[in-house]
DNA sequence: CCCAATTAGTCAGGGCACTGAGTATTTCTC
DNA sequence: GAGAAATACTCAGTGCCCTGACTAATTGGG
């Protein structure tokens, strides 16, 4: 008695739609390296010598995880860490060789992989998906710091 | 060179989706029960006495996770595992009356985050939303067992 | 200049998610 | 009825994800 339909609760949706990604993901794209990896080696091709916090914050991850991830990747040698000379609490992050080469056959491998996976949705409707998804992150991600006070109703972001 | 940009990457987009959500729910709905243990909760006040790998197909979570999900839930005390007297394989499973009451309690809850969660859509856009998530993962799952061509060789397992 | 606050990273701990291998029980087939 | 196959569950191993507490380095105010 009272129990829920799942299938309107979108966190459910969330973790099916992630899973089901995570399964695609190892038979078309890569066994050894995973999607948050690939996110990470994507952003330091996009902007080399990135610290380990700010590769962090551009692919969502917090710095516990960034920190696992990159240890990861770095013993993988896709990437070195340097210490920042002008401020001693920082890495700097930057592929080696086998990282661009990595990063380069998983971009494509992952384009491929994305055309399976919204095959069941037209053109349009990918659009549209796109678009919900991330206006509903967005917008949970803005309930995070409440920064809220002054302007609690004008827009967020 | 060469980087791509994660927004246009459904997996990305699903991921930041499940962790903006596991955020939402930590605050507005339970620092202790997650939304997987509510959904194997879920499954039990509708359906009294299903086993262990049952339950799991319902929730959509594998036997070894299903495994430490309920494990977790038997320690809380929230459901009895009892051997099935009819096939000594099974655990059948049935909530104690506190889950039925967390249960209870959670599902006021849950459906307020939701609410919030989904405010940014407007109502035909939540439908749409809804829609479109579940018509993809549904297809990627049916990618999961080929069944597809007239099996490749010898049949593995 | 010095000390407090901030910032980058680490570490321990809990939970989700999968694979592959192993155990026990049941079922199917000869 | 006995052996093979299937089934339910467990266990070890890997990886993602978060929080909270800690360390080390930098910055900013008096």
């Amino acid at each position: 008695m009272a129990a829920v339909d799942l299938s309107t609760h979108p966190g459910h949706l969330a973790r099916r739609l992630q899973q089901a990604h995570y399964l695609l993901w190892n038979t078309m794209v890569s066994e050894e390296i995973t999607s948050p990896q690939f996110a990470v080696l994507n952003a330091l091709v996009a902007e080399p010598g990135l610290d380990q916090r700010t590769v962090g914050e551009r692919v969502g991850l917090d710095r516990s995880t960034i920190a696992e991830v990159i240890s990861r990747l770095g013993r993988r040698g896709l990437l070195d860490k340097v210490r920042d000379p002008q401020d001693g609490r920082r890495f700097l992050l930057r592929l080696t060789d086998e990282g661009v080469r990595v990063h380069r056959k998983l971009t494509v491998r992952t384009a491929r992989m994305n055309q399976v996976f919204l095959a069941p949705l037209s053109g349009e409707e990918q659009v549209v998906f796109f678009d919900l998804l991330q206006r509903v992150s967005d917008a949970a991600e803005g309930l995070r710091n409440p920064g809220s006070s002054a302007e609690p109703l004008v827009s967020q972001r």
